[in-house]
DNA sequence: AGAACGCTACCGACCGGTCGGTCGGTCGGC
DNA sequence: GCCGACCGACCGACCGGTCGGTAGCGTTCT
């Protein structure tokens, strides 16, 4: 129910293959709804042989959850904190985290919402981990904010919007449709930034010319 | 498994009473974690009592999701047809939408997570419902984009991260937090209507906008 | 008036089946 | 010859669902 990261033995390459396959299974059945006889004879082994791996379903949920959570740090908050400019920050973040909440068809995202089943210790650390990334999130609002970049919107309803609508992603987009998942990508980074900035060339800009705060608008109502 | 809108008998009025019991606790605690027993228990009977009333889980579930529908048409479409400017119909639709979501704890938006656990005739009816909805929310985007008072957004992007943020709302929305749903309601629709709308003094902006640089307080869900 | 009836609302006991999980192996490669 | 990978057979618990009742109550028949 612990590990994380230990370097790539034959055994671990084989249970990270057996998390991507089952992160599947879970996200299209749900966890509940899946029984470990399945998910074995998905992999072609019996149930036995799945638990020479895995202690018990939940610590395999837990596995698979904590493998998504990797691929955000990795992916998405490592590369992330690196970038200065907290706008142009916020943007890769979004394009980040929906490429590769797009590319795993939503596994990553979607088994989140199992950590209702798991028991409260290992639930605890996985909201932990959401934590850190939700904060990355509001504090970069935060410095747009500060640097009055932002519009006048509540840092907390808009992080958490924003987050929404990159969560809800899976649940329409389907690949192969009318737009690939970088065309989706870019266009919510543009929705959502556009939604969220100071209006005045909002895609590419000078820093320079920015107001430091808008205390009127022509024509208030 | 089909039935709806029956005039208020006492029996109606006694499922209409469990069906908001249960949609409490399936939202809670998840439809396949949630056993019969449980659930009759909560409602003080026994599983045969309560079966009385369903013939089956799966019936009660598709009872309980089309209950939270009849609410979204009732509350958010009807009256929001009835608005003719469209701008001003997308703030209502958010406004009233976001309403009922944070009222009913997500009853309603979170139980139709659980469309996969109906059989597919009754998954059916649900999406056909939803996609009612959401037809009327990208209907009326098209309409702004007609008049020239969109972004440059793409209509189904922009439709489905809207009702993304929405849906995601009950995860971390809590009574008796800063805000209240009020206020959440119209902050949504404030950021989700600038982010839309070509810019032109036309948000009113709210008073919950103030700078806010305390630290994070809560988490999803 | 009151016995008899019908019907709703509900219960205790029970059913077949499946669940997550265990155990004593077997077998091939180092 | 040992050890990691895996299997077949099996377990008790619990699942969703059924069945034969019955307590209570309004209506009807006499």
């Amino acid at each position: 129910m612990t590990a994380r990261r230990q370097p790539a033995s034959s055994l671990n390459s084989r249970r990270a293959e057996i998390c991507r396959k089952v992160a599947q299974i879970f996200c299209d059945r749900g966890f509940d709804a899946t029984s470990v006889s399945e998910i074995a004879r998905s992999l072609g082994m019996t149930k036995a042989g799945l638990y020479h791996y895995f202690v018990s379903k939940e610590a395999l949920l837990f596995e698979i959850i904590s493998f998504g959570l990797d691929r955000v740090h990795d992916e998405v908050i490592v590369p992330v904190r690196a970038v200065r400019d907290p706008e142009e920050r916020l943007r890769q973040l979004v394009i980040r985290h929906a490429r590769i909440i797009t590319r795993a068809q939503g596994a990553v995202a979607s088994l989140t919402d199992e950590i209702h089943a798991l028991p409260p210790p290992a639930r605890k650390k996985v909201k932990q981990r959401m934590r850190v990334y939700f904060d990355l999130v509001r504090d970069t609002l935060t410095e747009l904010k500060v640097a009055g970049r932002l519009r006048r919107v509540d840092v907390t309803v808009a992080a958490f919007s924003l987050l929404g609508t990159i969560v809800w992603l899976p649940r329409w987009f389907r690949h192969g449709g009318r737009l690939t998942e970088e065309q989706v990508a870019k266009e919510v980074a543009n929705l959502v930034l556009g939604g969220l900035l100071e209006r005045q060339g909002l895609t590419i800009e000078s820093p320079l010319a920015r107001r430091r705060l808008s205390p009127a608008r022509r024509m208030p109502r």
